[in-house]
DNA sequence: TAATGTGAAACCGTTCACAGCT
DNA sequence: AGCTGTGAACGGTTTCACATTA
């Protein structure tokens, strides 16, 4: 793939908080730190430290020590971080706790596989509604979610307020479809289409191709 | 998601070409630039220049300049570039012409829509075997490839010799999988497995979490 | 003693601006 | 005149090293 990322600022806003500005990157780590402390909670672990928790993600202590100081988490010196605390402040950053709805697009093999993913879920994502064109689909439910004619695009959208679009649909349709979502009042794309989407600056956007991602796969094996 | 990437090292090594390093976003981006000029081919024309370029993956002409001078590229100034030199070009610094092979494990939802995925093949990758677990899916035939025990793994590797594999196994199993493939020989894993794989240092993987990208983005949409 | 938090340095990639071809 | 190729400036992230605090 390539997981490359539209949209220049960040900038904190709510929360009486400490600001610090966080790095496309650095939002990256959070989440993958987020990760690994629910895992250690689940385990039972209660406390642990930037050398562990940067093993555990393969990036180096003080990269953690840096992501974690500029959310404001108070480690304690010569402790480290108390994982469930750890845990609730990254959570706060990231936005769980916010119950944030999406309405997937395409129910090809890659919708059908992303409906049946559990773990979307598990970060506070509902999947509000599921679209196609074709008729054969319509009122199958798959994971626990309906299909629906694409023709209800935009009665879903106003009525269910989604933030979120996954965008699982051929490439020829991408920029169509993702022009009637902004107009409906998405806020954030997902788009696994191999196109790259032209939007208004400004507008969210993370794009997951998955061939282009193999292809720098093989690079890298190539370049060893 | 997070498209997270490991190995630090690059160095370009064979061909009789000019060397330059390229960053791992350059990478991507050729890989972008790539798709774009195929799209120009298939639609007839015959140069384009660095800011059209640029236009069409959303980076700054002085980006693709660099980018395209840095492998060589020989674009011809006061005209701009032909699009099938450039696209060749690119294709073989990505490696394009090298037939990989890779396997797949784990035929759950997404395994299956990664099989059925028409993409991979456009630029050069074949998948020669996928692995499951479950008996009940041994023998039938997904997208082309037939899906075999995941006991019959090493035998598999020793003999067809991918060089690459796509784990999308559930994450309490990635671990394990990893090792064996890389005892196998496999040189690069694209990793869909929400967890952090431990390998040795060098080892090219690509991390796609598609619960952490939908994460990245609702937080930049929190940050607006 | 142990591990955080953070200035300051080092590093890397992007942007600027213009010289050099065509 | 137009657009590439690239040295040099810039900006931002990572690394280093250490003062700080439990």
């Amino acid at each position: 793939m390539n997981t490359d990322h539209e949209t220049s600022d960040s900038g904190g806003s709510d929360e009486g908080d400490r600001r610090a500005e966080l790095s496309t990157p650095a939002v990256g780590r959070l989440s993958l730190y987020y990760r690994e402390l629910h895992r250690l909670l689940a385990s039972g672990e209660t406390s642990t430290n930037s050398r562990d928790l940067g093993a555990m993600v393969n990036v180096s202590p003080a990269v953690v020590r840096r992501d974690l100081s500029s959310i404001g988490s108070i480690g304690r010196r010569g402790v480290g971080y108390d994982v469930a605390i750890l845990a609730e402040r990254i959570g706060a950053v990231l936005g769980s706790g916010v119950q944030w709805k999406a309405v997937l697009i395409g129910v090809g093999s890659l919708g059908n596989a992303l409906l049946r993913y559990r773990g979307f879920e598990r970060l506070g994502f509902s999947l509000a509604a599921a679209f196609d064109t074709d008729p054969a689909k319509y009122g199958h439910e798959v994971g626990g979610t309906t299909v629906r004619s694409l023709d209800d695009l935009e009665e879903v959208l106003a009525t269910a307020k989604p933030e979120l679009a996954i965008l699982a649909v051929p490439s020829e349709q991408a920029s169509q479809v993702a022009t009637r979502v902004l107009a409906g009042g998405i806020q954030g794309i997902l788009n696994f289409a191999p196109t790259t989407l032209r939007v208004p600056p400004g507008t969210a956007i993370i794009n997951v191709d998955l061939a282009s991602e193999l292809q720098q796969l093989a690079f890298r094996i190539q370049n060893r």
